[in-house]
RNA sequence: GGUCUGGUAGCUCAGUUGGAUAGAGCAACAGCCUUCUAAGCUGUGGGUCAUUGGUUCGAAUCCAAUCCGGAUCACCA
């Protein structure tokens, strides 16, 4: 139990003890206490004097000295300012935390809940490279599964590959009009590009097309249609879906070259899958829900045979749900797959890791399953994230103004090299050390970048900015845990082994402001993982992190490890810094990103 | 237009769900390496928390209105 659950359940029992008053859980307020003021923790009193009827001061009182009197080696003194009641931990707690914690290699790690969940992210189209805001998607997807792994449950990751439909058709149709037969292989360019330029091209000539026609006196709209290249691109989506084999061989191939290039970055990013779903495979699902929602009256028929939903009373829209011609819409497959993943998997809560873009889609998609009284309807959870931004304004493909995922990477990657090679620490590393090194530093900037901010925002990246490596970022905590790493190492080969008594706090020490701050930090761990998990929201971590290695340095700037006062300063800072250590490689795991033994 | 969502330092973001004098990083300025990694530490300056009103012991946080952004409302995905 943490400390400030314990500070709660100490006040409620001291309230019920001194008031007979039971109805103070929700009233309890703690807080961590002002720099400015003396203690550790806070209980706010100003919810609790009305239903008490004392006033903040007599109630600070009868309330500190009961606390201190039911729990001596708990808190040792207190003060009460205005209404807030001050209290001070006994430092024998936060000891004898950091002696029951300091081997823990993955403290805040929850026991197994038997929970399991399902996270679905990436979902990436195949007619195009990935962009920074895939990058995104992917990295919160990652670190929310691992995030609720750490929570105890059992985590399925899973994707859908948009493998088909009318943007795959655009890249065909200009290869096959401007390919010339060529291949990745033959043009040396990675796969997922070589198909992501025949898309650009694609709408090159589409532009050209209705530009023509429209000087020739078309209007616009209808020359948008009429376009020759998109007329053919049209007619290719149904050959597919007939099952042309031409058009599967052109599809199948561009595709595996596609693939080929997505494996190359995953790979980069860390990102993978448990279960890759495939929408050429799933896009027929669904009908039979349909059916079995129009039997029981959920859905209904119009004239012209399409078939809709009416959630005007749940305050949106009717919407459909089956075309007058009986195919699918994308909400149709979206009901199909999330039956199919329920039969497959069984998980009770599904996050769909998603742009808020579709915030309206997701919202239908679970209402409409909560209509049919799907059993895995209420544990469907969006987790909805802004669209990343440039300085300039928004990203459009169309335009070329999209920071492609490769590019940013590689980008980083050489920012790494440039800093570490102009510090010069890590001279000994071999090549394959140092190219190691590189990628971790670059991939921790970039993935701390955009995990540090809620994902509900949207975020704008500043490509010249933000490729930091000072402050709150990626590699000041990896330099932490490095910089710790060091002097273990050190301490190690100096005597052997990390020596780690005589234990601290025979009653002659005193912790240090610093050293205490540090404690009581690595204690608030699980709180912050606990709630990262509920409101599946990686940043907390980030921030969390990031604030304890900046505690961790005031602290070891300030006071010396290995010539520390005494043998017991030592021993206690050799704990402080060797769980602090851990925790930092843990948070940092949680978020994707591995940590350095040097750099 | 309907719905949803956002507006906090020059910039990028926190703000523990209503608590004490609103915090970080970057940028600017001033200090700190013969001692465990200076990718670090310490300090200074910088705010009408979009605006107005309301709710109460107390509001950046809750409510209402207004201003300014964004998303969405397709027989697209």
């Amino acid at each position: 139990m943490s400390i400030v659950d314990k500070i709660r359940t100490a006040a409620f029992d001291a309230i019920a003890a001194l008031y007979q008053y039971e109805g103070a859980t929700t009233n309890i307020l703690i807080n961590a206490t002002k720099p400015e003021f003396e203690g550790d923790y806070t209980v706010v009193l100003f919810a609790l004097t009305k239903p008490l009827r004392k006033s903040p001061d007599v109630l600070g009182k009868e309330l500190g000295d009961q606390l201190l009197q039911d729990h001596p080696t708990l808190f040792t003194s207190y003060n009460v300012i205005k209404g807030f009641l001050n209290l001070v931990i006994n430092q024998a707690y936060w000891v004898s935390f950091l002696e029951a914690h300091n081997a823990t290699t993955q403290f805040g790690k929850q026991p197994a809940t038997g929970s399991k969940v399902m996270v679905e992210y990436s979902s990436p189209n195949t007619n195009k490279p990935l962009h920074l805001g895939h990058l995104r998607n992917n990295f919160l997807g990652w670190s929310i599964a691992e995030i609720l792994h750490a929570n105890g449950n059992e985590v399925i990751k899973s994707c859908i590959v948009n493998d088909r439909g009318i943007h795959i058709c655009k890249s065909m149709i200009a290869w096959q009009m401007f390919g010339n037969g060529d291949t990745p292989e033959r043009a040396g360019t990675k796969g997922d590009h070589f198909v992501g330029d025949y898309y650009v091209k694609f709408n090159d000539e589409y532009k050209r097309q209705v530009e023509e026609l429209v000087q020739s006196g078309i209007a616009k709209e209808l020359a948008e249609k009429e376009a020759p290249i998109m007329k053919a691109t049209q007619e290719m989506l149904q050959q597919w879906e007939q099952g042309d084999p031409d058009v599967m061989e052109l599809w199948t191939r561009m595709n595996s070259w596609v693939y080929a290039g997505f494996d190359v970055t995953y790979k980069r990013i860390g990102s993978d899958f448990d279960k890759v779903y495939y929408e050429s495979q799933t896009y027929l699902l669904g009908k039979d829900i349909v059916e079995k929602g129009l039997e029981t009256g959920i859905l209904y028929k119009k004239n012209d045979g399409s078939v809709w939903i009416d959630l005007t009373a749940d305050g949106l829209d009717e919407k459909l749900v089956l075309r007058k011609d009986g195919t699918s819409v994308y909400i149709t497959q979206d009901l199909g797959l999330a039956q199919q993943k329920y039969e497959q998997f069984g998980a009770e809560e599904s996050i769909y890791v998603v742009g808020d873009e579709q915030n309206y889609h997701m919202k239908v998609l679970k209402l409409i399953l909560q209509k049919f009284g799907a059993p895995y309807a209420n544990g469907i959870h969006h987790l909805s994230y802004g669209m990343v931004e440039l300085p300039t304004g928004k990203m459009k493909s169309r335009e070329g103004t999209v920071v492609d995922a490769d590019d940013i990477l590689d980008e980083m990657i050489t920012v790494a090299r440039g800093k570490t090679e102009e510090l010069g620490k890590v001279k000994d590393f071999n090549p394959e050390e140092l190219s190691e090194l590189y990628n971790v530093l670059g991939l921790s900037a970039l993935k701390f970048f955009l995990l540090r901010v809620d994902p509900k925002k949207k975020m704008v990246f500043n490509p010249e900015e933000s490729i930091d490596f000072h402050g709150f970022t990626g590699p000041f905590v990896q330099y932490t845990h490095a910089r710790i790493k060091s002097v273990l190492r050190k301490i190690e080969e100096g005597q052997g082994t990390i020596q780690t008594n005589p234990v601290f706090g025979d009653g002659q020490d005193t912790l240090l402001p610093l050293e205490k701050q540090v404690i009581s930090q690595l204690e608030q761990f699980p709180v912050v993982v606990r709630e990262a998990g509920s409101e599946l929201d990686p940043s907390k971590i980030a921030i969390y992190v990031f604030n304890l290695a900046k505690g961790f340095n005031a602290f070891y700037t300030e006071h010396s490890i290995a010539n520390a006062e005494t043998p017991g300063k030592k021993a206690l800072r050799l704990k402080i810094a060797s769980l602090t250590a851990s925790v930092i490689a843990y948070g940092m795991h949680l978020l994707g990103i591995s940590v350095p033994e040097r750099m």
